[in-house]
DNA sequence: ACGATTAACGAACGGTCGTTCTATTATTGG
DNA sequence: CCAATAATAGAACGACCGTTCGTTAATCGT
């Protein structure tokens, strides 16, 4: 039906094959110690490669940093995202969607998000990678912001819903999952986390008290001005 | 033995100012580049000492590290959460806290949140600078949860209110700001936050009453405090 | 099966890293 | 003002960094 570009699996030459599992070492460790703190010579001591053999590979450490986080959003889309397309468009498929960004980390047995990793050590580094991330980010709060949408024409949020707004939001949440899971070990924050989405999403629901609510605000909003 | 933890306005003997110089300047390199990223030589050569002069100072690059992150708590303390002990307990010192906190960098002339990216850096990485940025983070996670539990009290907030949740939204809606200017170079990240404060504080108001009784109150809140 | 192509190695390079040592200069208290 | 002490400089260290290069081994198309 849609004839892809997809890499198929036919034909795994050698050298693709240890390109795969060099990154998948990358992956791990950058996972942990971030994409600055990959390093060739223990990159290559892991995968039981010479230096400069894995070098070869990529030409320099930032190219290797750039596929290393390439494959990381390979990784997620095919965990993460790829799987709630097959659940049908609207809410569930936004909330199947941030289920699977909570918990993909560990199904895909990585210690943290690599994106979210990458986004914080570029988020002010100038340069190739940090385009790079800007541009998997971006697309990713698309997918977001595209999935909102949805919600918003099956009429499951109201109409008058911000759906950047709430990408923004949903950002957050994850964020803040991760660090209290990583930096606080807590065992809760996939339940704050869900309390957390449960919280927005009802405020995004079509409500005639949620619209008198928001014309409340809007009203008070104008007075303050004055 | 090292007097040194003396805290002694009255006398700033060469060596704390030199040191207050480097740790300025540290901070400044690890709010752009990280934690991971400060460099003995480089910071040397921006303050105009020799390598093993500004060594002398800390002993270590992990010591160096941690009295970074001490200086930008500092820092943020001085410039984010204690001009808002001025204003009156309860919802308008949370949200004093909240704006202080989504400008503070700016006030200070740093690029980014020294605390949110040690945060990134060492959640996954053990040792003694991660055990550093955890205390700290764990002392403003609980100042968050003393302003929310003090607009409970107040009964600004519902009473039902989960003040840990809450500071865990906070929390996730700086994240998302900071990612926003950073990363986006979005102009209206702040706006972003600030409605999605709004969105958080209107969720946790008192709604012990029916939704017309809810809008009602909303209003008389609102005029009662201006 | 062979020749061409690709993958991987090993050694080496210049740099920079954090750190240690010794020596010299500033600062300070009595 | 002078000794005691603190602050800084300078050279050197081994380790590791990313990278280059020439060579060898493995793989692949035909």
């Amino acid at each position: 039906m849609k004839p892809r570009a997809i890499k198929t699996a036919v034909k795994p030459s050698k050298g693709e094959e240890t390109r795969a599992l060099i990154l998948k070492a990358a992956l791990q460790h950058a996972s942990v110690a971030g994409f600055e703190g990959l390093t060739i010579g223990t990159l290559a001591a892991e995968t039981g490669l010479s230096k400069s053999g894995l070098f070869a590979h990529f030409g320099s450490k930032e190219e290797l940093q750039i596929a290393t986080l390439d494959e990381g959003v390979r990784r997620f889309s095919e965990t993460a995202m790829m799987p709630a397309l097959s659940v049908p468009r609207g809410l569930k498929r936004l909330q199947a969607m941030c289920d699977n960004w909570l918990t993909w980390t560990t199904r895909t047995e990585l210690k943290g998000c690599p994106m979210m990793t990458a986004t914080q050590e570029f988020d002010n580094k100038p340069g190739p990678v940090r385009d790079a991330v800007v541009e998997h980010m971006r697309r990713l709060h698309q997918s977001l912001v595209k999935s909102v949408q949805m919600a918003i024409d099956s009429s499951e949020f109201d109409a008058a819903t911000d759906a950047d707004q709430v990408a923004f939001e949903l950002f957050g949440i994850i964020s803040s999952c991760y660090r209290s899971r990583n930096l606080f070990q807590d065992t809760d924050a996939d339940q704050r986390a869900r309390r957390a989405f449960e919280r927005l999403i009802q405020s995004c629901l079509p409500r005639a008290a949620n619209k008198a609510a928001k014309a409340d605000k809007i009203t008070k909003a104008a007075s303050h001005k004055r």
